[in-house]
DNA sequence: TCACACATGTAACACGTTACATGATTTG
DNA sequence: CAAATCATGTAACGTGTTACATGTGTGA
């Protein structure tokens, strides 16, 4: 039950549509959570219809309606007291590292390419995250910004996804050393 | 599906019963992948009908019987297959993340103690990953092992979850930091 | 004109979690 | 004597993924 919060947890930025929520929530951008727009829709539905949040519909023009939610305020006890009960433990579910673990028995060039791969998207996301992080700071030092924005969450997962990623990329680079030095010899 | 091809891996290490495996993707020891027993016991039957894995009845005089599992040509083939294709991009899903994104309207107090618990978690499984690398090491340093051992699969992957728990173990610092300045003032 | 962005949804299935059930043996 | 370990499983439910369906407007 840990995606509703993080919907709940995402409307605290303002009021928003399904569909500007599933970008939000997109695994190449998303640096708290991430769900695909199915899961959001059906996600959605049920939180408004267990009166969590509230939907207004917006007639637009030249754009097909589009429902817009807000957190009610039931909405806002309920992530108040999803925080105060103690989170669990994350899973460690990622297929790469299955690949790595196999890779003896398995196609290492393969491998190879994949880390590459993950390498590239982790050097994204970080550049993504840096510019986030320039404009949330907003002219700002780092130190006055913890002292004293209102908000305080988002940034601690944004530093939260840039030391991630950063780690991302310096385990792709070392694996890649040690598996190309493997392949040559 | 990936799942199916985190037992094949994890059987690469040698024959095992479903209780050894489960033991091996439980959440505070699993280095590459996890996931509980029931998951476990369903996905060995299933492998085994699909002639990916041989069970042999192994039975005991003072313990219950045992089914011990073993890779087939078809399963070594069918995990050579899986690290051929691209793996999919990991999704960043932690519901202490989550309660820190949502830490502004939430109950802080309780969102840093949890944090604390993340961060003597995390030096746990590190010290874990220190004495399983000692164990691989044998004497020989990470270069010669590099270089020379048959395996390198687990190894990497035990690098990887090494700089994992020290990122988590850096960020859980840092934030908690933040959260008790501000705490304080 | 073709692809992409906007905007929402259904259906079916795969995967993951939780609770429950059983029962012997070893360790403290 | 109680708790942990060994050893396997069923049932029910909740979450996540994939494929499909629909239709307009904008920019290259």
């Amino acid at each position: 039950m840990a995606l509703r919060h993080a919907v709940l947890a995402a409307l605290l930025e303002g009021e928003a549509s399904g569909y500007q929520l599933a970008k939000r929530f997109d695994v190449s951008v998303a640096n708290f959570w991430s769900a695909t727009p199915q899961q959001l829709y059906r996600e959605l539905d049920r939180l408004e219809s267990d009166g969590l949040v509230q939907a207004r519909l917006v007639r637009q023009r030249r754009r097909p309606d589009k429902r817009v939610f807000t957190l009610t305020d039931a909405g806002r006890e309920n992530l108040h007291r999803f925080t105060a009960a103690p989170a669990r433990p994350p899973a460690m579910r990622d297929e790469l590292v299955v690949k790595l673990q196999a890779v003896d028995l398995g196609d290492a060039d393969a491998v190879a390419k994949d880390l590459m791969a993950r390498l590239d998207r982790a050097h994204a996301k970080l550049d993504l995250y840096d510019r986030l992080l320039e404009d949330m700071l907003d002219g700002r030092s780092a130190d006055a910004y913890e002292r004293e924005a209102e908000r305080i969450g988002p940034y601690l997962t944004l530093m939260g996804g840039r030391m991630y990623e950063q780690t991302n990329i310096r385990w792709c680079t070392a694996a890649l050393e040690v598996l190309s030095s493997r392949l040559r010899s």
